[in-house]
RNA sequence: GCGCCCGUAGCUCAGUUGGAUAGAGCGUUGGCCUCCGGAGCCAAAGGCCACAGGUUCGAAUCCUGUCGGGCGUGCCA
């Protein structure tokens, strides 16, 4: 149940049976302050200034109006506000009729597109943000119903390509049949490279390439398809390790969009958006003209005859609202390509390619190292993704063997890995922020604070209780009794989850995901500091109820981040 | 030059269509284990919300300007 909803749906009707204007908006958010109650209201405030009526008594009428039944208890407090305080009884009923997260996008298509390595090379740690923060929303929305259709939009084609090929036809005619050469991407790619800048015929041979790869060449789109497949199985790899539900089917790359791309120009130029400019065609819209007066274009084709990102991902679009039917598309990108999404949509809203959908780039800042330096390896090159999650799991290994002795080897290993990856990705995962980003090994594999550690111990001490007390959790029945402060705060917590999720649905953003969690685990151990689970007497189930109700919460919210938990730790 | 983003406690970060006394964690200092896992809990100290104006009953939040930082900017993605 979304209770925060339910809250304003009640204080709106209030509003408007107190003399407000039908549509008044409520504002019914959590409480700022525990004394204010669990939610409060500050819509009467606003109103009354608009109806120069007194905030006060416009609040108070309000008040009086409220058809709260029994889930809560309100007043009017301060220069206008309306406190609202849940009933015990009601957020037990509450926790005992929770059937689970409810389905309230169910009916919608929303295509999310993350993650999109660049084949050319190995996985690095620029990768990480937008393959979590993807994964993330992909598996949160899907928990909500909506129908998500996850699109990897991998860099498989362009200029690069040709020297890639070309190296790796060489490698194989030598004999070798590529994949002892390609276990090392980045050392292929350098090889590559190296010949494409010292040896001018294997740099005339890769641009060839690249043309006959354009053209559809059976031989060239065979060695570049081992190329693909062999990269792809890189990166799956990661993605395995990782834990991220993207699998081969989510694959669909710039090469997917070759035959598309005349198509696209044809349109755009019926559509008499096109200038030729400088050889290149190219869109001038106005909104993105400077104060200098001049507008920075969007290339469509480049004067060669080549095409450019915007082509790629103009064609994209095309597909994702006419073949896929998506409602909404998400693309969680890099901050620094804002400018070219807001290029993006533009053409793409004067092309009609949006139809009804809408398109959203959700920018995150850079990951940078410790010490808010460049993240590099000692050498100055960018860090393998697999190099800083083996390294995570490494550290935390360390530490479970150092706190965890009593576990056996293996299952020191597993905890190390789901603590070692799970700390990565929730450090990451619960940053609001578009700007940059601090990578920290000691505060997020430090077990204190919002981390999620923090959270995995939480859950696995709940485990511990059960099987201390000989509780089989899932048998237990009937509804919690609420008494203590902690108790209702940990409560009050609970019933917050769908209010939670909705929210990062509607602005993906996980961040509001993971403060929640942190909020449940805190109450939970402060309702474990002050309330005795196991001893016997009236308060037994109910406690019991609590725990399991927490220990769920935690578990499919950590799930729907990527982060596992287990259950001794 | 032009454009976008950012500036909150020593550090890392929250702050929900503008709302009450700006909140956490780390770190610091001090408490709490004959008691369900001390990887925990409680408490204290720590802020001219970069600066200056403006709008408002009310601004960290909106507007303008200044300073500081990051990023982008017609044929890489």
């Amino acid at each position: 149940m979304n209770v925060r909803d339910l809250l304003n749906t009640k204080a709106e009707a209030a509003l408007e049976a107190a003399g407000c204007p039908p549509g008044t908006a409520a504002i019914v958010g959590p409480a700022t302050r525990p004394e204010f109650g669990d939610y409060q209201a500050n819509g009467a405030l606003g109103a009354a200034k608009r109806m120069k009526a007194n905030p006060r008594e416009l609040a108070q009428r309000t008040v009086d109006a409220m058809a709260l039944d029994d889930i809560a208890t309100c007043a009017v407090t301060g220069p206008g506000f309306i406190s609202l305080t849940l009933a015990d009884t009601f957020l037990g009923e509450v926790l005992a009729q929770d059937t689970g997260i409810e389905r309230t996008g169910a009916g919608q298509r929303i295509v999310i597109d993350y993650s999109h390595p660049n084949l050319a090379k190995e996985m690095h740690v620029g990768h990480l943000r937008s393959t979590i923060i993807g994964d993330a929303l992909a598996r949160t929305l899907e928990a909500l119903g909506y129908e998500v259709v996850r699109q990897n939009h991998v860099g498989d084609w362009g200029t690069g390509f040709g020297m890639l090929v070309a190296h790796l036809g060489d490698v194989e005619r030598a004999g070798d049949p590529g994949r002892e050469e390609l276990k090392d991407l980045e050392r292929f790619y350098q090889e590559a490279r190296r010949r494409f800048a010292e040896d001018e015929s294997f740099a005339e041979r890769a641009r060839d390439v690249v043309v006959r790869l354009q053209q559809g060449d059976d031989e060239m789109g065979a060695i570049w398809q081992r190329y693909i497949d062999i990269s792809m199985s890189h990166c799956q790899e990661v993605y395995d390790l990782l834990g991220v539900s993207l699998t081969p089917r989510d694959v669909r790359g710039e090469s997917a969009y070759n035959d598309d791309l005349d198509t696209v120009v044809e349109e755009l130029s019926e559509a008499g958006l096109l200038t030729e400019d400088a050889g290149a065609l190219c869109v001038f819209l106005d909104e993105f003209r400077g104060r200098d007066g001049k507008i920075t274009p969007v290339i469509v084709r480049k004067s060669d005859g080549g095409y450019l990102y915007h082509s790629t991902d103009l064609a994209a679009v095309r597909y994702r609202v006419r073949e896929l039917a998506a409602d909404r598309v998400l693309y969680v990108v890099d901050a620094r390509q804002a400018l070219h999404f807001r290029q993006l949509f533009a053409v793409c809203k004067e092309a009609g390619y949006d139809g009804s959908a809408s398109l959203e780039h959700h920018p995150f800042g850079v990951m940078q190292g410790p010490g808010g330096r460049p993240f590099a390896t000692r050498d100055g090159n960018v860090m393998r993704l697999t190099d800083l999650l083996t390294e995570a799991i490494d550290r935390a290994r360390e530490v479970v063997a150092e706190k965890s002795p009593h576990l056996g080897a293996d299952e020191q290993a597993r905890v190390a890995r789901v603590v070692g990856i799970g700390a990565v990705k929730y450090a990451d995962l619960s940053k609001n922020r578009t700007s940059d980003y601090v990578f920290d090994w000691q505060a997020m594999l430090s077990f204190d604070g919002n981390t999620a550690p923090y959270l995995q111990y939480a859950y696995a001490r709940i485990q511990s209780l059960f099987r201390r007390g000989g509780v089989d959790a899932e048998s237990l029945t009937g509804m919690p009794t609420i008494d203590t402060p902690e108790e209702h705060m940990l409560a009050l917590t609970l019933a917050r989850r769908q209010e939670t999720l909705e929210q990062v649905a509607a602005q993906a953003m996980p961040h509001f995901l993971c403060a929640w969690l942190y909020d449940l685990a805190s109450a939970f151990m402060r309702f474990y500091e002050n309330c005795p689970v196991l001893e016997e007497g009236p308060t037994h189930n109910s406690r019991l109820l609590l725990c399991r109700s927490t220990a769920d919460g935690i578990r499919t919210g950590l799930g729907l981040l990527g982060i596992e938990t287990v259950e001794r730790m």
